[in-house]
DNA sequence: TCTGGGGTCCTCTGCCCT
DNA sequence: TCTGAGGGCAGAGGACCC
Protein backbone atom coordinates (compact mmCIF):
# COMPACT_ATOMS: atom_id res chain seq x y z
CA UNK A 1 0.00 0.00 0.00
CA UNK A 2 1.27 3.55 -0.82
CA UNK A 3 0.13 6.85 -0.36
CA UNK A 4 -1.06 6.92 3.20
CA UNK A 5 1.96 6.62 5.07
CA UNK A 6 2.62 10.46 4.76
CA UNK A 7 -0.06 12.07 6.93
CA UNK A 8 2.31 14.32 9.10
CA UNK A 9 1.27 17.50 6.54
CA UNK A 10 -1.32 19.78 7.84
CA UNK A 11 -2.83 19.38 4.06
CA UNK A 12 -4.55 15.96 2.96
CA UNK A 13 -2.06 14.29 1.14
CA UNK A 14 -3.07 12.10 -2.09
CA UNK A 15 -3.36 8.53 -2.41
CA UNK A 16 -1.41 6.97 -5.03
CA UNK A 17 -3.83 4.05 -6.70
CA UNK A 18 -5.83 5.24 -9.02
CA UNK A 19 -9.30 3.09 -10.42
CA UNK A 20 -10.03 3.86 -14.00
CA UNK A 21 -13.43 3.24 -15.15
CA UNK A 22 -15.44 3.53 -19.14
CA UNK A 23 -18.40 5.02 -19.11
CA UNK A 24 -21.00 3.08 -20.89
CA UNK A 25 -18.02 1.03 -22.70
CA UNK A 26 -19.92 -1.15 -24.80
CA UNK A 27 -22.18 1.11 -25.78
CA UNK A 28 -19.48 3.68 -26.62
CA UNK A 29 -17.75 1.37 -28.60
CA UNK A 30 -20.43 1.03 -31.31
CA UNK A 31 -21.37 5.06 -31.43
CA UNK A 32 -18.07 5.25 -32.65
CA UNK A 33 -18.14 2.81 -35.07
CA UNK A 34 -21.43 3.83 -35.94
CA UNK A 35 -21.86 7.74 -34.73
CA UNK A 36 -25.88 7.47 -36.19
CA UNK A 37 -26.37 5.77 -33.17
CA UNK A 38 -25.28 8.94 -30.85
CA UNK A 39 -28.05 10.13 -28.72
CA UNK A 40 -30.29 7.21 -29.00
CA UNK A 41 -31.35 5.20 -26.00
CA UNK A 42 -29.37 2.73 -27.05
CA UNK A 43 -28.72 -0.83 -25.16
CA UNK A 44 -25.83 -3.80 -26.03
CA UNK A 45 -27.20 -7.11 -25.21
CA UNK A 46 -29.79 -10.26 -25.51
CA UNK A 47 -32.83 -8.46 -27.58
CA UNK A 48 -34.77 -11.95 -27.27
CA UNK A 49 -37.36 -12.79 -24.57
CA UNK A 50 -34.35 -14.67 -21.88
CA UNK A 51 -32.18 -11.45 -22.87
CA UNK A 52 -30.41 -9.39 -20.43
CA UNK A 53 -28.97 -5.62 -20.48
CA UNK A 54 -25.14 -6.15 -21.12
CA UNK A 55 -24.41 -1.90 -21.18
CA UNK A 56 -26.77 0.74 -21.42
CA UNK A 57 -26.49 4.62 -23.10
CA UNK A 58 -26.76 7.20 -20.86
CA UNK A 59 -30.09 7.93 -22.72
CA UNK A 60 -31.43 4.82 -21.48
CA UNK A 61 -30.18 5.20 -18.24
CA UNK A 62 -32.11 8.05 -17.61
CA UNK A 63 -34.84 5.77 -18.06
CA UNK A 64 -34.00 3.66 -15.70
CA UNK A 65 -32.56 0.85 -18.02
CA UNK A 66 -29.33 -0.78 -16.23
CA UNK A 67 -27.15 -3.43 -16.85
CA UNK A 68 -27.61 -6.90 -16.27
CA UNK A 69 -31.89 -5.54 -16.53
CA UNK A 70 -33.85 -8.23 -18.71
CA UNK A 71 -34.38 -7.16 -22.14
CA UNK A 72 -38.17 -7.05 -21.71
CA UNK A 73 -38.40 -4.67 -18.71
CA UNK A 74 -35.51 -2.42 -20.42
CA UNK A 75 -38.07 -1.96 -23.03
CA UNK A 76 -41.37 -1.49 -21.00
CA UNK A 77 -38.99 1.20 -19.45
CA UNK A 78 -37.90 2.54 -22.62
CA UNK A 79 -39.69 1.53 -25.79
CA UNK A 80 -37.68 3.47 -28.15
CA UNK A 81 -34.78 1.11 -26.91
CA UNK A 82 -32.53 0.16 -29.84
CA UNK A 83 -30.90 -3.17 -29.15
CA UNK A 84 -27.47 -4.18 -30.33
CA UNK A 85 -25.64 -8.02 -30.47
CA UNK A 86 -22.61 -6.81 -29.22
CA UNK A 87 -18.86 -7.71 -31.01
CA UNK A 88 -16.53 -8.93 -28.04
CA UNK A 89 -13.87 -9.21 -30.60
CA UNK A 90 -14.10 -5.72 -31.09
CA UNK A 91 -15.04 -4.49 -27.15
CA UNK A 92 -11.31 -6.33 -26.85
CA UNK A 93 -9.05 -4.77 -29.01
CA UNK A 94 -10.10 -0.97 -27.66
CA UNK A 95 -9.50 -2.07 -24.14
CA UNK A 96 -6.02 -3.72 -25.42
CA UNK A 97 -4.87 -0.15 -26.83
CA UNK A 98 -6.70 1.19 -23.43
CA UNK A 99 -4.65 -0.42 -21.43
CA UNK A 100 -1.52 0.38 -23.22
CA UNK A 101 -2.16 4.28 -23.03
CA UNK A 102 -2.68 3.19 -19.08
CA UNK A 103 0.88 1.46 -19.14
CA UNK A 104 2.28 4.96 -20.93
CA UNK A 105 1.86 6.28 -17.24
CA UNK A 106 2.73 3.38 -15.12
CA UNK A 107 3.81 -0.09 -15.31
CA UNK A 108 1.50 -1.40 -13.09
CA UNK A 109 -1.64 -1.60 -14.44
CA UNK A 110 -4.18 -4.16 -13.10
CA UNK A 111 -6.73 -4.59 -15.67
CA UNK A 112 -9.94 -5.73 -13.22
CA UNK A 113 -12.40 -6.23 -16.68
CA UNK A 114 -12.19 -5.23 -20.18
CA UNK A 115 -13.12 -1.50 -19.19
CA UNK A 116 -11.70 -0.69 -15.92
CA UNK A 117 -8.02 -0.89 -13.83
CA UNK A 118 -6.33 0.07 -11.39
CA UNK A 119 -3.02 1.93 -11.42
CA UNK A 120 -0.85 2.52 -8.71
CA UNK A 121 1.27 5.84 -9.81
CA UNK A 122 3.50 6.06 -6.25
CA UNK A 123 6.30 5.82 -8.49
CA UNK A 124 5.00 8.94 -10.62
CA UNK A 125 6.71 12.77 -11.00
CA UNK A 126 3.29 14.35 -11.57
CA UNK A 127 0.54 14.65 -8.66
CA UNK A 128 -1.52 11.88 -8.84
CA UNK A 129 -5.14 13.44 -9.77
CA UNK A 130 -3.09 15.34 -12.27
CA UNK A 131 -2.83 12.14 -13.75
CA UNK A 132 -6.06 10.90 -13.86
CA UNK A 133 -7.23 14.13 -15.73
CA UNK A 134 -4.11 13.67 -18.33
CA UNK A 135 -5.10 9.93 -18.62
CA UNK A 136 -9.06 11.10 -19.06
CA UNK A 137 -7.78 13.58 -22.10
CA UNK A 138 -5.82 11.03 -23.64
CA UNK A 139 -7.95 8.10 -23.21
CA UNK A 140 -10.60 10.63 -25.14
CA UNK A 141 -8.15 12.34 -27.74
CA UNK A 142 -7.44 8.62 -28.84
CA UNK A 143 -10.11 6.42 -28.67
CA UNK A 144 -13.04 8.81 -28.53
CA UNK A 145 -14.14 6.56 -24.78
CA UNK A 146 -15.01 8.67 -21.58
CA UNK A 147 -13.76 7.67 -18.90
CA UNK A 148 -14.01 8.11 -14.69
CA UNK A 149 -11.01 8.49 -12.68
CA UNK A 150 -10.91 7.82 -8.55
CA UNK A 151 -7.63 8.48 -6.56
CA UNK A 152 -7.32 7.20 -3.35
CA UNK A 153 -4.49 5.47 -0.69
CA UNK A 154 -6.86 2.04 -0.92
CA UNK A 155 -8.09 0.14 -3.75
CA UNK A 156 -11.44 0.12 -2.77
CA UNK A 157 -11.47 3.69 -2.22
CA UNK A 158 -10.32 4.48 -5.43
CA UNK A 159 -13.04 2.35 -7.20
CA UNK A 160 -15.72 4.06 -5.26
CA UNK A 161 -14.39 7.35 -6.54
CA UNK A 162 -14.60 6.35 -10.26
CA UNK A 163 -18.18 5.88 -9.22
CA UNK A 164 -18.49 9.19 -7.78
CA UNK A 165 -16.53 10.88 -10.83
CA UNK A 166 -19.11 9.45 -13.17
CA UNK A 167 -21.84 11.77 -14.83
CA UNK A 168 -25.42 11.64 -14.31
CA UNK A 169 -28.23 9.91 -16.94
CA UNK A 170 -30.25 12.15 -18.40
CA UNK A 171 -32.80 11.98 -21.29
CA UNK A 172 -30.24 13.93 -23.76
CA UNK A 173 -26.91 12.11 -22.33
CA UNK A 174 -24.89 12.22 -19.89
CA UNK A 175 -24.63 15.54 -17.48
CA UNK A 176 -21.89 16.53 -15.38
CA UNK A 177 -19.48 14.76 -13.19
CA UNK A 178 -16.22 15.55 -11.89
CA UNK A 179 -14.74 12.99 -14.50
CA UNK A 180 -12.01 12.41 -11.48
CA UNK A 181 -12.65 12.26 -7.84
CA UNK A 182 -10.30 12.00 -4.99
CA UNK A 183 -10.70 10.63 -1.49
CA UNK A 184 -7.90 12.45 0.53
CA UNK A 185 -5.66 10.46 2.46
CA UNK A 186 -6.66 10.86 6.26
CA UNK A 187 -10.10 11.76 5.37
CA UNK A 188 -11.32 7.87 4.68
CA UNK A 189 -13.56 7.54 7.66
CA UNK A 190 -15.23 10.71 7.36
CA UNK A 191 -15.76 10.23 3.97
CA UNK A 192 -17.40 6.43 4.37
CA UNK A 193 -19.26 6.70 7.59
CA UNK A 194 -22.39 8.03 6.40
CA UNK A 195 -22.31 6.12 2.76
CA UNK A 196 -24.90 3.27 2.74
CA UNK A 197 -23.22 -0.09 2.98
CA UNK A 198 -24.25 -1.23 -0.50
CA UNK A 199 -21.42 1.33 -1.58
CA UNK A 200 -18.73 -1.28 -0.60
CA UNK A 201 -16.99 -3.84 -2.96
CA UNK A 202 -18.63 -7.38 -2.37
CA UNK A 203 -21.67 -6.19 -0.63
CA UNK A 204 -24.73 -7.73 -2.76
CA UNK A 205 -28.59 -8.64 -2.60
CA UNK A 206 -27.98 -11.52 0.19
CA UNK A 207 -25.15 -9.17 2.15
CA UNK A 208 -26.96 -6.49 2.29
CA UNK A 209 -30.23 -8.45 3.97
CA UNK A 210 -28.09 -9.94 6.19
CA UNK A 211 -26.80 -6.22 6.97
CA UNK A 212 -29.97 -4.56 7.17
CA UNK A 213 -31.52 -7.15 9.50
CA UNK A 214 -29.04 -6.95 11.93
CA UNK A 215 -29.55 -3.19 11.60
CA UNK A 216 -26.16 -1.98 9.66
CA UNK A 217 -27.15 0.76 6.80
CA UNK A 218 -24.39 2.68 6.56
CA UNK A 219 -20.46 2.21 6.20
CA UNK A 220 -20.21 3.49 9.78
CA UNK A 221 -22.42 1.36 11.60
CA UNK A 222 -20.84 -1.51 10.52
CA UNK A 223 -17.22 -0.56 10.83
CA UNK A 224 -18.40 0.28 14.50
CA UNK A 225 -20.19 -3.37 14.66
CA UNK A 226 -18.54 -5.97 16.82
CA UNK A 227 -16.32 -8.34 14.27
CA UNK A 228 -16.79 -11.36 16.01
CA UNK A 229 -21.01 -11.31 15.59
CA UNK A 230 -20.34 -9.80 12.22
CA UNK A 231 -18.18 -13.10 11.42
CA UNK A 232 -21.02 -15.12 12.88
CA UNK A 233 -23.44 -13.42 10.27
CA UNK A 234 -21.71 -13.11 6.82
CA UNK A 235 -18.60 -15.85 7.48
CA UNK A 236 -15.07 -15.81 8.72
CA UNK A 237 -13.35 -14.56 5.39
CA UNK A 238 -16.32 -12.32 4.41
CA UNK A 239 -16.75 -10.43 7.77
CA UNK A 240 -13.45 -9.69 8.06
CA UNK A 241 -13.07 -8.45 4.51
CA UNK A 242 -16.19 -5.88 5.33
CA UNK A 243 -15.15 -4.76 8.46
CA UNK A 244 -11.70 -4.24 7.19
CA UNK A 245 -13.08 -1.99 3.85
CA UNK A 246 -15.75 -0.22 6.69
CA UNK A 247 -12.93 0.85 8.51
CA UNK A 248 -10.97 2.12 4.96
CA UNK A 249 -8.39 -0.61 5.66
CA UNK A 250 -7.56 -2.62 2.22
CA UNK A 251 -4.08 -3.93 2.03
CA UNK A 252 -4.46 -5.24 -1.73
CA UNK A 253 -1.74 -4.17 -3.86
CA UNK A 254 -2.08 -3.59 -7.67
CA UNK A 255 -1.10 -6.41 -9.03
CA UNK A 256 -0.34 -6.43 -12.91
CA UNK A 257 -0.25 -9.16 -15.26
CA UNK A 258 -2.19 -11.66 -12.87
CA UNK A 259 -3.18 -15.10 -14.68
CA UNK A 260 -6.74 -16.21 -15.51
CA UNK A 261 -7.48 -19.36 -13.07
CA UNK A 262 -10.13 -20.48 -15.11
CA UNK A 263 -11.64 -20.36 -18.84
CA UNK A 264 -15.57 -21.08 -19.35
CA UNK A 265 -18.38 -20.79 -22.27
CA UNK A 266 -22.04 -20.99 -21.60
CA UNK A 267 -24.49 -20.84 -23.51
CA UNK A 268 -28.52 -20.05 -23.06
CA UNK A 269 -31.15 -21.38 -25.27
CA UNK A 270 -34.31 -19.99 -26.26
CA UNK A 271 -35.98 -22.94 -25.20
CA UNK A 272 -35.41 -25.60 -23.52
CA UNK A 273 -33.76 -28.63 -23.99
CA UNK A 274 -34.56 -32.33 -22.82
CA UNK A 275 -32.15 -34.81 -24.40
CA UNK A 276 -28.72 -35.75 -24.06
CA UNK A 277 -28.20 -35.75 -27.37
CA UNK A 278 -29.08 -32.38 -27.59
CA UNK A 279 -26.74 -30.83 -24.95
CA UNK A 280 -24.21 -33.14 -26.06
CA UNK A 281 -24.05 -31.27 -28.84
CA UNK A 282 -23.44 -27.99 -27.60
CA UNK A 283 -21.24 -29.29 -25.12
CA UNK A 284 -19.29 -30.14 -28.34
CA UNK A 285 -19.07 -26.50 -29.26
CA UNK A 286 -18.79 -25.03 -26.51
CA UNK A 287 -15.44 -27.38 -25.55
CA UNK A 288 -14.10 -26.50 -28.61
CA UNK A 289 -14.17 -23.11 -28.19
CA UNK A 290 -12.56 -23.07 -24.28
CA UNK A 291 -9.79 -25.07 -26.07
CA UNK A 292 -9.00 -22.60 -28.59
CA UNK A 293 -8.92 -20.00 -26.44
CA UNK A 294 -6.71 -22.23 -23.87
CA UNK A 295 -4.53 -23.13 -26.97
CA UNK A 296 -4.61 -19.58 -27.85
CA UNK A 297 -3.56 -18.30 -24.45
CA UNK A 298 -0.93 -21.05 -24.09
CA UNK A 299 -2.79 -22.63 -21.32
CA UNK A 300 -4.27 -26.42 -20.32
CA UNK A 301 -6.41 -27.18 -17.65
CA UNK A 302 -6.99 -30.31 -15.19
CA UNK A 303 -10.73 -29.55 -13.30
CA UNK A 304 -13.36 -29.72 -16.19
CA UNK A 305 -16.99 -28.37 -14.76
CA UNK A 306 -20.03 -28.42 -16.62
CA UNK A 307 -22.76 -26.20 -14.93
CA UNK A 308 -26.33 -26.95 -15.86
CA UNK A 309 -29.87 -24.47 -15.12
CA UNK A 310 -32.90 -25.71 -15.46
CA UNK A 311 -36.17 -24.14 -16.47
CA UNK A 312 -37.19 -23.05 -12.80
CA UNK A 313 -33.33 -21.24 -13.03
CA UNK A 314 -32.20 -23.89 -9.99
CA UNK A 315 -28.52 -24.74 -11.01
CA UNK A 316 -26.14 -27.36 -10.62
CA UNK A 317 -22.28 -28.05 -11.32
CA UNK A 318 -20.43 -31.43 -11.95
CA UNK A 319 -16.44 -31.31 -12.29
CA UNK A 320 -13.95 -33.64 -12.56
CA UNK A 321 -10.17 -33.71 -12.24
CA UNK A 322 -7.84 -35.28 -14.65
CA UNK A 323 -4.84 -36.72 -14.18
CA UNK A 324 -2.76 -33.92 -16.76
CA UNK A 325 -4.29 -31.02 -17.76
CA UNK A 326 -5.98 -30.53 -21.91
CA UNK A 327 -6.39 -28.56 -24.00
CA UNK A 328 -8.26 -30.18 -26.42
CA UNK A 329 -11.79 -29.71 -27.62
CA UNK A 330 -12.26 -32.94 -28.42
CA UNK A 331 -10.94 -34.53 -24.72
CA UNK A 332 -12.33 -31.52 -22.96
CA UNK A 333 -16.21 -32.47 -24.65
CA UNK A 334 -15.90 -36.56 -23.96
CA UNK A 335 -15.32 -35.46 -19.97
CA UNK A 336 -18.31 -32.89 -20.48
CA UNK A 337 -20.68 -35.31 -21.93
CA UNK A 338 -19.15 -38.10 -19.39
CA UNK A 339 -20.47 -35.56 -16.70
CA UNK A 340 -24.09 -35.00 -18.49
CA UNK A 341 -24.67 -38.53 -18.12
CA UNK A 342 -25.10 -38.17 -14.65
CA UNK A 343 -27.92 -35.33 -14.82
CA UNK A 344 -31.61 -35.92 -15.22
CA UNK A 345 -32.18 -33.62 -18.02
CA UNK A 346 -35.65 -34.66 -18.87
CA UNK A 347 -37.26 -32.07 -16.71
CA UNK A 348 -35.68 -28.80 -19.53
CA UNK A 349 -32.81 -26.90 -19.38
CA UNK A 350 -32.14 -23.69 -20.41
CA UNK A 351 -28.53 -23.00 -19.95
CA UNK A 352 -25.34 -25.15 -20.47
CA UNK A 353 -22.09 -24.25 -19.74
CA UNK A 354 -18.20 -25.63 -20.14
CA UNK A 355 -15.08 -24.54 -17.82
CA UNK A 356 -11.63 -25.37 -16.88
CA UNK A 357 -9.60 -24.86 -13.87
CA UNK A 358 -6.51 -25.51 -12.28
CA UNK A 359 -4.89 -24.00 -15.35
CA UNK A 360 -1.49 -24.40 -16.10
CA UNK A 361 1.23 -23.54 -18.70
CA UNK A 362 0.99 -25.77 -22.39
CA UNK A 363 4.52 -26.19 -22.30
CA UNK A 364 4.16 -28.28 -18.42
CA UNK A 365 1.55 -30.12 -20.07
CA UNK A 366 3.36 -30.67 -22.98
CA UNK A 367 6.36 -31.98 -20.91
CA UNK A 368 3.53 -34.20 -19.00
CA UNK A 369 2.21 -35.50 -22.21
CA UNK A 370 5.56 -36.60 -23.63
CA UNK A 371 6.17 -38.17 -20.36
CA UNK A 372 3.24 -40.00 -19.77
CA UNK A 373 1.26 -40.19 -23.12
CA UNK A 374 -1.83 -40.81 -20.94
CA UNK A 375 -5.56 -41.10 -22.13
CA UNK A 376 -6.47 -37.64 -21.59
CA UNK A 377 -3.55 -35.89 -22.56
CA UNK A 378 -3.66 -38.16 -26.26
CA UNK A 379 -0.68 -36.73 -28.45
CA UNK A 380 -2.88 -37.40 -31.18
CA UNK A 381 -5.78 -35.23 -30.39
CA UNK A 382 -3.09 -32.50 -29.79
CA UNK A 383 -1.68 -32.62 -33.61
CA UNK A 384 -5.76 -32.40 -34.58
CA UNK A 385 -6.30 -29.10 -32.79
CA UNK A 386 -3.01 -27.58 -34.16
CA UNK A 387 -4.18 -28.45 -37.58
CA UNK A 388 -7.77 -26.42 -36.72
CA UNK A 389 -5.96 -23.67 -35.34
CA UNK A 390 -3.54 -23.27 -38.31
CA UNK A 391 -6.80 -23.38 -40.35
CA UNK A 392 -8.51 -20.75 -38.35
CA UNK A 393 -6.11 -18.86 -38.22
CA UNK A 394 -5.72 -18.77 -41.66
CA UNK A 395 -9.58 -18.31 -42.43
CA UNK A 396 -11.15 -17.71 -39.65
CA UNK A 397 -12.94 -19.13 -36.59
CA UNK A 398 -16.00 -20.35 -38.99
CA UNK A 399 -14.14 -21.62 -41.42
CA UNK A 400 -14.32 -25.18 -39.28
CA UNK A 401 -16.16 -26.87 -36.88
CA UNK A 402 -16.33 -29.70 -34.49
CA UNK A 403 -18.63 -32.28 -36.06
CA UNK A 404 -21.27 -31.77 -32.98
CA UNK A 405 -20.89 -28.14 -33.54
CA UNK A 406 -21.67 -28.30 -37.39
CA UNK A 407 -24.67 -31.17 -36.33
CA UNK A 408 -26.01 -28.38 -33.60
CA UNK A 409 -26.75 -25.96 -36.58
CA UNK A 410 -26.73 -22.01 -35.95
CA UNK A 411 -27.25 -20.86 -31.71
CA UNK A 412 -30.34 -20.51 -30.78
CA UNK A 413 -29.98 -17.53 -28.95
CA UNK A 414 -26.84 -15.94 -27.05
CA UNK A 415 -26.15 -11.96 -27.90
CA UNK A 416 -22.54 -12.40 -28.14
CA UNK A 417 -22.30 -14.11 -31.14
CA UNK A 418 -23.58 -12.02 -33.75
CA UNK A 419 -24.06 -13.32 -37.23
C1' DT B 1 -38.91 -8.04 -13.85
C1' DC B 2 -37.57 -12.77 -14.03
C1' DT B 3 -33.09 -12.99 -14.60
C1' DG B 4 -26.56 -13.40 -19.98
C1' DG B 5 -21.91 -14.57 -19.91
C1' DG B 6 -17.41 -14.88 -17.92
C1' DG B 7 -14.98 -14.69 -14.12
C1' DT B 8 -13.18 -14.97 -8.65
C1' DC B 9 -13.45 -16.32 -4.03
C1' DC B 10 -15.41 -18.62 -0.11
C1' DT B 11 -17.85 -22.26 2.51
C1' DC B 12 -19.49 -26.68 3.27
C1' DT B 13 -19.47 -31.63 2.84
C1' DG B 14 -17.73 -36.07 2.12
C1' DC B 15 -13.97 -39.07 1.42
C1' DC B 16 -9.42 -40.80 2.17
C1' DC B 17 -5.41 -41.24 4.78
C1' DT B 18 -2.61 -41.07 8.90
C1' DT C 1 -8.60 -54.76 15.01
C1' DC C 2 -11.50 -50.95 15.83
C1' DT C 3 -12.45 -46.08 16.52
C1' DG C 4 -12.02 -41.16 16.50
C1' DA C 5 -9.63 -36.85 15.39
C1' DG C 6 -7.72 -34.05 12.12
C1' DG C 7 -5.64 -32.64 7.72
C1' DG C 8 -5.80 -32.51 2.75
C1' DC C 9 -8.31 -32.66 -1.24
C1' DA C 10 -12.12 -32.87 -4.55
C1' DG C 11 -16.59 -31.65 -5.61
C1' DA C 12 -20.64 -28.76 -5.25
C1' DG C 13 -22.88 -24.60 -4.55
C1' DG C 14 -23.46 -19.68 -3.34
C1' DA C 15 -22.40 -14.79 -3.56
C1' DC C 16 -20.45 -11.31 -5.89
C1' DC C 17 -18.30 -8.54 -9.62
C1' DC C 18 -18.44 -6.24 -14.39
Amino acid sequence: MSGNTQSDSALPQSGTILHVDMDAFFVSVEQIRRPELRGLPLAVGGPGNRGVVASASYEARAYGVHSAMPSGRARQLCPDIVFLPGDHELYSEVSRRIMGILRSFTPLVEPLSVDEAFLDVSGAHRPPVEIGHLIRRQVSSEEGINCAVGVAAVKFLAKLGSKLAKPEPTPSGPSGGAGVFEVPVGEERAFLSPRPVSDIWGVGPVTLGQLNRIGVATIGELAEFPLERLEQIVGKAHGRHLHSLANAVDPRPVVPDTAAKSMSREETFARDLHTHEALGAELVALSDSVASRLRSAGMAGRTVTIKVRFGDFSTITRSHTLASAVDSGVVLAREAKQLLKEVDVAPGVRLIGVGVSELEDSSQRQLALDLEGNEAADPSWHDVDRAIDRIRDRFGSEAIQTGGAADAGPRQTGWNRPN
